[in-house]
DNA sequence: GTAGGCTGTGGACCATGGTCTACAGTCAAG
DNA sequence: CTTGACTGTAGACCATGGTCCACAGCCTAC
């Protein structure tokens, strides 16, 4: 498939598969036409945009996803690796709640002292 | 105060205090110096940049303060409008509090799944 | 008179996740 | 043979909040 296509395919747009294409997260393959090269993208590339989403949704940055993705390339994404890096993960994201709460309840603290 | 001693005063940098007076949060005064201007701040500027401070704790980006400096300049920000902005600022910090905590349940299920 | 610390300006640079642009080749249909 | 839809590259640009850099003038102490 060309880029269009898988694009579609994936429900994403081109700039951002080639944004992922460029950061290394996924592979594109080569087709010729004239003195130009297209990119060419697989069922297999298909699975690590899924899997992209997936990371992106759970909180991961693209470095991380692309780091994460690599070791699942090279076989050492084990389950107890897979583990820690969800806890790691969970732990950082807790930490931004409770940032956030502390901000809601300055706010809900000056509010009240306003308002009422 | 020249620059330096301002910015120790407030617990912060020059960088930083250059920064806020770029953006137009601060205003700095002039003295002259040969053929050099020095910028100089003085105590109202101090209790701009505590207000400033706190502002980015209720969690408020710099741009927005910014605009509520302006309006408390113009005298436009009556206990009314301060409301309404800190209401809708709680508002965002929900909306951001919920997504965290969605991508937060996602880990916590996979996380089960994985390990127990 | 020189070393060191202060100040200024303007812009580059960091991470984050894209988005958009200009310029240009490829290819099929009409 | 031209139009339109596709593709490529390289880089600029957006918001966010600073941080750092080079180069240069000012001023004080030794």
């Amino acid at each position: 498939m060309l880029i269009g296509e898988f694009a579609r395919s994936v429900g994403s747009t081109k700039d951002t598969v080639r944004f992922y294409t460029r950061l290394g997260l996924l592979f594109a393959g080569e087709r010729s036409a004239g003195q130009r090269v297209y990119a060419v993208y697989d069922d297999m590339q298909a699975e690590r945009f899924t899997f992209i989403e997936q990371c992106k949704a759970l909180g991961f940055t693209l470095q991380e996803i692309g780091s994460g993705l690599q070791e699942r390339d090279e076989g050492s994404l084990t389950a107890l690796r897979q583990q820690a890096l969800l806890e790691e993960k969970l732990r950082s994201i807790e930490d931004r709640i409770a940032s956030l709460r502390q901000a809601e309840g300055r706010l809900r603290a000056k509010l009240e002292h306003q308002g009422g």
